[in-house]
DNA sequence: ATGGTCGGGCGCCGA
């Protein structure tokens, strides 16, 4: 079972990408962030016709999650419970047996903003739900654009991305902590120890050209999952297209 | 790397 996360920076821009994707690498699960597509113009028809059931829940603009699946696609929630939230960043479900939670995290802008605290809210909010979807179902990959960096591996430049610093400060990594502390684990980081895999990379300043990036696109695997992971990257192909968005999709392959 | 680029949608915000 491939499962995979891919923030798209805009369906309606990088519809052609994600189909040529799909065919080219048949994941099994594909979680999407920023679609930034109201629900009534989601391509859920062409998706269809590629084989792909699909879950959604948009708004105009910003944000917008989504998880594709070539099984079917049950028990689908949208909301955090008991924290309301008009940003339309959380989306799971239960696909073959597994709970599929797809997160598009809050950026944060910067250390101390407004965005920034709202940025650690949502994370206390979230792992809190996650806590509880994990007791009731065990086999959970949560997968999404996390906009964190989980250490200086993740980083090309430790020195300018540090501990107070957004994407990689220490409250942020903590926070990410505290969830992996509920009993989930980094699947790339089972299988590789090397620095210097990215999943994103600035448009601006050639980032990608000089591989100037971060990894912050993630998939953790419960406890329950942990001895199926058979491998996990990073798919750097389509960041190479015409039009790319600015992430590259990070993968997991469970033995199920 | 306090922004040199994108996307959305029409002036400028968010990433």
């Amino acid at each position: 079972m491939k499962i995979a996360s891919w923030n798209v920076n805009s369906l309606n821009v990088r519809q052609p990408h994600l189909e040529e994707w799909l065919k080219m690498r048949q994941p099994d699960v594909v979680c999407l962030q920023e679609t930034k597509l109201e629900d009534h113009k989601f391509p859920d028809d062409a998706l269809l016709e590629l084989g792909y059931r699909s879950a959604f829940v948009g708004q105009k603009t910003y944000n917008g999650v989504a998880i594709l699946a070539r099984h079917k696609i049950d028990d689908v929630l949208t909301d955090v419970p008991d924290f309301a939230d008009e940003q339309r960043r959380v989306i799971a479900a239960t696909v073959n047996g597994v709970r599929i939670i797809n997160l598009y995290v809050v950026n944060g802008q910067d250390v101390g903003t407004d965005k920034y605290e709202y940025k650690l809210r949502w994370l206390e909010a979230v792992t809190r739900w996650i806590a509880d979807e994990k007791a009731k179902h065990g086999k959970v990959v949560v997968n999404g654009d996390f906009n964190i960096a989980p250490d200086d591996r993740d980083v090309h430049d430790p020195e300018t991305w540090n501990d107070s610093h957004i994407l990689t400060s220490a409250a942020e990594r903590g926070a990410l902590q505290r969830l992996l502390d509920l009993g989930f684990h980094d699947a790339f980081r089972l299988k590789h120890d090397d620095a210097g895999v990215f999943s994103w990379w600035d448009y601006r300043a050639a980032a990608y050209r000089r591989n100037l990036g971060l990894r912050i696109d993630l998939n953790l695997v419960s406890d329950a999952l942990r001895d199926v992971v058979t491998d996990a990257g990073i798919d750097r192909e389509p960041r190479d297209w015409e039009r790319p968005s600015d992430h590259a999709p990070a993968w997991v392959d469970l033995a199920l």
